[in-house]
DNA sequence: CTGAAAGCGCTAACAA
DNA sequence: TTGTTAGCGCTTTCAG
């Protein structure tokens, strides 16, 4: 069933009937009701690749982002699909993994061109975003950009990674510990990642040494791994963690050295992901608005597509410390 | 940039280059090769929405989902999309809300006809499901369909909760509980969701009477709220809850309560997510193979869309429970 | 094995 | 306000 169906019963022609359909062009009202009780009858629905090919406007995205299991992400995408889903968009999605190769990339768009969004937080976002051939309209969520650059990327949305860590850093400097230890996250703008970077900013600050800080992966797992022999360490009395899962990692690895927090050992992680706050102890972290940071990837590039009718990006929230029990002051 | 162009720089027909692109028909060994040089030499692209416009094979799915932050539903969509892209469809994603409406559905999709796979755990899934016209070709992941009856519709995957629930509770009884209390996840199927049956399976063949279930969301809030007073209650000793989040608020409203876990309270979950492995204490937890759920789900579709050329549907894994700190003998 | 034609369902330009 | 005419980029006929 196509429109020339509905244009057939409606007794119009079929061009009348694509114009009812979107809306744009003036119809009369008489016909305008005719040709919409025929597609009510017959249960007519339009075809959006035929919509698409024939040069309409672009009604379907593309979402990179490399893994969707982790919370950064997952409330990233969410944010997109929900403002792109608003705005008419369908929302493709793409995973990018490990062995996934730069040319692969523009393969996996439905068509050369189509709209992207990357969430780029990690070094795979980062590398399909500069494999992106240039024709493709793109808007990227990324891990921090350089406010002074004047050539940066302008269609980039991020978290402001680095004074938040050196706000939660200088927290637990204002707890009366003695230094604070970091377990970052794998970084897309490594060795200096942002969040690293605000860490060191508020040690040295404060005019003290740097300690080396701690690579770590991204999940518990890895969070446990990597901090076992610094929690042994009892000098060691706070650390700051690149996300709320390396801290639940660091928090069992404390538990298992026979630490205790927050009396003995202040944690702080970085997301409040949904279980932060009902850990044992619950967790100190900072809140990152990645749903307001996917929504407002989407405006950007809302923008971009149609730089006259889009809306305005729509704000979102900045980084803000929730202080819970995992951290507290440093033992006297 | 279209077939044209790379049929005239090759000197052949436009033909001829499709047939190269979809490789199936034959082409001599000299024109093939001229022509994907050609083709790599000018970067074409080919373009997916005209391939299937002109009727070429379903190379693309949607996928309706509820919530993409639940574990469950997030684990699930990953072994789809990794199932799909394996097999070169693209993946678009809707995410349904409480307020869509079941007119809505088949507007989400690219084109009437497209492929469907629908994640139908919870009561915006099923419905999602009815929704759908007669000829969208669907596979759903469901929560729990019955074995016996065989006018099920056949094109469904699921996890045999009822079993892993069972399973789960005679356990708990196993270290002595008098009993085991169940706080259940919003169901697809209530009143009698298939992990709530399980457990009162086990009670009944027990010969126990079955406590009122407590009914919760998905969420640590909901678990925590939804036991503040059933913790308090020492005679309560054992509580299995419908999904890992809401175990942790159990455990956080336990201790609030001042009940020592395991020693005074057992709690179990369910889906082992993967902080479940790393909270305090650790949590016993029954683990689902969603993931594999997911592939399967794409597997089934697949082979409705091609039922002579798709290969077998894979396997996933049964229902696991895995034992950890959370739950202990009950208190002599 | 290769080519020419027709058309998928729709939108855009142009006419009337 | 409406109709006519060309395509969008590709795959399917059907002819050679």
């Amino acid at each position: 069933m196509s429109i020339w169906d509905i244009a057939r019963v409606a007794g119009v022609s079929q061009q009348t009937v694509s114009r009812v359909i979107n809306g744009k062009a003036r119809v009369s009202e008489p016909t305008r009701a005719k040709v919409l009780k025929v597609i009510d009858d017959l249960g007519y629905r339009p075809n959006r690749l035929a919509q698409t090919l024939a040069g309409g406007p672009a009604r379907a995205v593309t979402v990179l982002t490399s893994d969707t299991a982790l919370y950064g992400a997952a409330a990233t995408l969410r944010g997109m699909e929900e403002a792109a889903r608003a705005a008419g968009f369908s929302v493709g999605i793409s995973v990018l993994d490990a062995a996934s190769q730069q040319t692969d990339i523009a393969l996996r768009l439905n068509r050369p061109g189509e709209p992207v969004m990357v969430i780029a937080f990690d070094e795979a976002g980062m590398s399909a975003l500069r494999a992106l051939p240039p024709d493709v309209p793109v808007a990227a969520a990324v891990e921090y950009r350089s406010d002074d650059d004047p050539d940066a990327d302008p269609w980039q949305v991020w978290l402001d990674d680095r004074a938040a860590a050196a706000h939660a850093t200088r927290y637990l400097l204002s707890l009366g510990h003695r230094t604070v230890h970091y377990l970052a996250i794998p970084s897309s703008t490594s060795p200096l990642a942002q969040r690293t970077r605000g860490w060191q900013d508020a040690l040295r600050d404060a005019g003290l040494p740097v300690p080396e800080p701690l690579q770590g992966g991204w999940t518990p797992r890895s969070g446990y791994l990597s901090v076992r022999s610094l929690v042994a360490d009892r000098s060691v009395t706070a650390i700051l963690c690149g996300n709320d899962d390396l801290a639940l990692g660091v928090m069992r690895a404390a538990r298992e050295a026979g630490r205790d927090i927050p009396g003995d050992l202040s944690v702080v992680g970085f997301d409040d992901s949904p279980p932060a706050a009902y850990l044992n102890p619950s967790l100190t972290t900072v809140r990152l608005d990645f749903e307001g940071l996917g929504r407002a990837c989407f405006g950007l590039l809302y923008r971009r597509l149609a730089p006259e009718s889009a809306p305005a990006v729509p704000e979102w929230s900045e980084p803000e410390l929730i202080v819970r029990e995992s951290s507290g002051p440093a033992r006297a």
